[in-house]
DNA sequence: CTAGCACCCTAACAATCGTTAGGCTACTGT
DNA sequence: ACAGTAGCCTAACGATTGTTAGGGTGCTAG
């Protein structure tokens, strides 16, 4: 009903367009005029889709947050041993970064902006969620002695974080996302007591 | 002679509180006024010290510059293993990264205006040389079998560089410099013929 | 056929941006 | 004692920012 297919749905062009130029040079350094030019319109026709420059950066991130928020809550629900629950919530973040790797750069790119954004509570909300769901999946591996006691929980979920975050930049450049949670878990992980391999590797 | 040490140096005071306000709400966020408040001065007395903001950002990136080129040259004269070359430059780049966060900050943050600025010529070239100086490390490591031939030396340099610059925004939060070391050297060489550690561990 | 709405336009608004002009004050070298 | 200048100020410039006002066009439901 709302928004037919055969019909150009601009909204989504504009989304995808302002997202891009955002993630690329900020939040603040894109104009209204330049995410125009880019979608081919005049700035002033993109407050009838958005009310507001703030609001289109909400739109951008709300999806972004809607999917993470739902691939967390299945894992969240799902009986799973502590690293297995790390290498799922590590997969699940991956994952969401290469569906909307722009929303995830310009979300730990600008994020003053996102702190100061009176529509994004929600977001802000589900992040706080989030980081306990690490906090306390990393504090069993620990207590299970699967990781080094090396790392404090806080300290050692930040410094994932950013690492998983930072590959948001790193397009289709010759690092997989297998290769990336190689590097992590058996970088963070306690040798297993049989030797070899520290723990599971990729199916290849 | 000529700045003194009882004279307050003014000019230095600039140059840290806006790499401060720079590398957290980015270049284009932060405005002349607000670099001058954050000095107890006037916008227009800025103009005094540096002769425009693209200036002020170049000094900035200039001093953080000038300390990892000249730790890397001598890492680049000095002879060594490759994984020993390895792990030098990754301590060489926390290092830098340590003494002038901001600035790194800054660089990894703002690519489009530190491509953009025609006062950063010479460190866009620094960076170049770098960036072979890692491609030919990297290289030796994967041909002397101590780099697991599952990365590629452009891509694993693109991943390694990712991972150090994105730990410049984890203050001293709970993780170290060697816990960086050991997440990203482990995860990354070959398994040690005689098992147990991968390789080197620090010095604990 | 017609009313209405979705969609986009041009023109312009006030606010803020980086920057310049010109003047005041206090210290310095001779 | 006096000229010079480093260092900071107030005031204002033109350009650009996000945003609003108001009008035009073309599809669609009744």
């Amino acid at each position: 009903m709302s928004q037919g297919t055969g019909r150009a749905n601009k909204r989504d062009a504009v989304l995808r367009e302002s997202a891009r130029l955002f993630a690329e040079r900020g939040v603040e350094a894109t104009t209204m005029r330049v995410i125009a030019d880019a979608c081919g319109m005049q700035a002033a026709s993109l407050y009838h889709h958005f009310a507001s420059k703030d609001e289109l950066v909400a739109a951008i991130l709300v999806r972004s947050d809607a999917h993470i928020t739902g691939l967390y809550d299945a894992i969240r629900d799902a009986s799973l041993e502590p690293v297995d629950r790390l290498e799922a919530m590590i997969r699940a973040t991956l994952d969401n970064l290469g569906h909307y790797r722009d929303a995830a750069r310009i979300y730990y790119r600008d994020r003053a902006h996102v702190a100061a954004s009176p529509l994004l509570t929600q977001v802000r909300d589900h992040a706080v969620a989030h980081d306990e769901l690490w906090d306390r999946t990393i504090d069993a591996a620990i207590t299970a002695g699967r990781i080094s006691p090396r790392f404090a929980a806080t300290g050692l979920r930040r410094l994932l974080q950013e690492l998983m975050w930072s590959t948001a930049r790193l397009r289709g450049d010759a690092v997989s996302a297998d290769d990336i949670v190689h590097v992590l878990l058996r970088g963070v992980l306690a040798p297993e007591p049989g030797c070899g391999e520290p723990a599971r590797r990729p199916e290849s």
